[in-house]
DNA sequence: GAAGATTGATAACTCAATCTTA
DNA sequence: TAAGATTGAGTTATCAATCTTC
């Protein structure tokens, strides 16, 4: 297994060093630009999904899938929320064990005022820098590269497969 | 400002929402795959920088740009690697405010021993799902986005401009 | 006992302030 | 005074363990 190794050729290089750049660096513009208005990226994310989701809710393990971030992190991350009143917890009626996470009205006028921040830093930041051709082909290949959410799986919960949710998310508020 | 946002098209919104999906769940299961090797996947960027670089060695500043970290996040960083002795730091011959960190030969060799799980990781659950044309594709938009290193400036530094770095780095070793 | 969510302990990062040398 | 690097304080993430309900 020591010799045969196929190394990254020049373009493959480019591909993935490029990814990492380009991702990282555009994470913290985005992260400076909703700066200014109270909010992280990070929380900007839930704000999002809640707002794409039927009746603005949703179950916190579902958000924090799409929210791309460990249960213990959304819980922390909606704590903050909850604590300015952007989003609210309301525990699920069909099964006790469970919480929705609820946009407020706060949380859609604060995410209907933040968002046209955030698509004109995404704008200015990736796309102003690419032809059409490119952003298709940048979806298409990206869209090809299906990474299932949960890292290591503990050897015995081999039973909690059966994911592979697709992404959906939007960038408009309503 | 507030009328004329132009929203993401579905195509923009797949190729960022891919960007943030691939680019988050790759870093995370790179991660899990250098685990059992006692290495962070940040900590192999530091290894790999400075195997990249003339003598395996670099100025602290400019390791920290090629990793992709803050000064004082790297500063850390090396702390680490420096404790486990796959590090070293030297004192700048030629400006003794500067420090070098030096890849040392317990570095070099777990580098070498890292690598091919690295870049066996990358090919995994990366480009064995895309086609050569699509990785074309993916290195040609990315490259065409230059997103400069650090994010705010403080309204007095503006001297302190002219970066520009161009993604240098490779995947083998030596 | 397993699933949903949270909490405790810990790790890693950032900004702002500091120390040292130019 | 400015630049290079580090340190202090604070934030936010994770894993593992816990609590509650199924």
């Amino acid at each position: 297994m020591a010799d045969e190794v196929r190394w990254l050729d020049h373009t493959e290089m480019e591909a993935w060093r490029g990814l990492l750049e380009v991702t990282t660096r555009l994470l913290s513009r985005l992260d400076d630009d909703l700066g200014p208005h109270g909010l992280s990226l990070a929380e900007y994310e839930v704000l999002v999904q809640l707002s794409d989701a039927p009746d603005d809710r949703l179950r916190m393990t579902e958000l924090a899938e799409r929210s791309l971030v460990s249960r213990s992190g959304l819980t922390r991350r909606v704590d903050g929320l909850e604590r300015r009143g952007l989003v609210r917890r309301e525990t699920c009626s069909s099964d006790r064990r469970g919480a929705n996470a609820v946009l407020t009205d706060a949380g859609r006028l604060l995410l209907a005022e933040v968002a046209p921040v955030h698509v004109d830093g995404v704008r200015r930041h990736l796309f102003d820098h690419l032809r059409p051709d490119q952003v298709q082909a940048l979806a298409d290949a990206l869209g090809s590269v299906d990474i299932p959410g949960q890292s290591s799986c503990s050897m015995d919960d081999i039973s909690a497969e059966g994911h592979a949710k697709a992404a959906t998310a939007s960038g408009q508020p309503a």
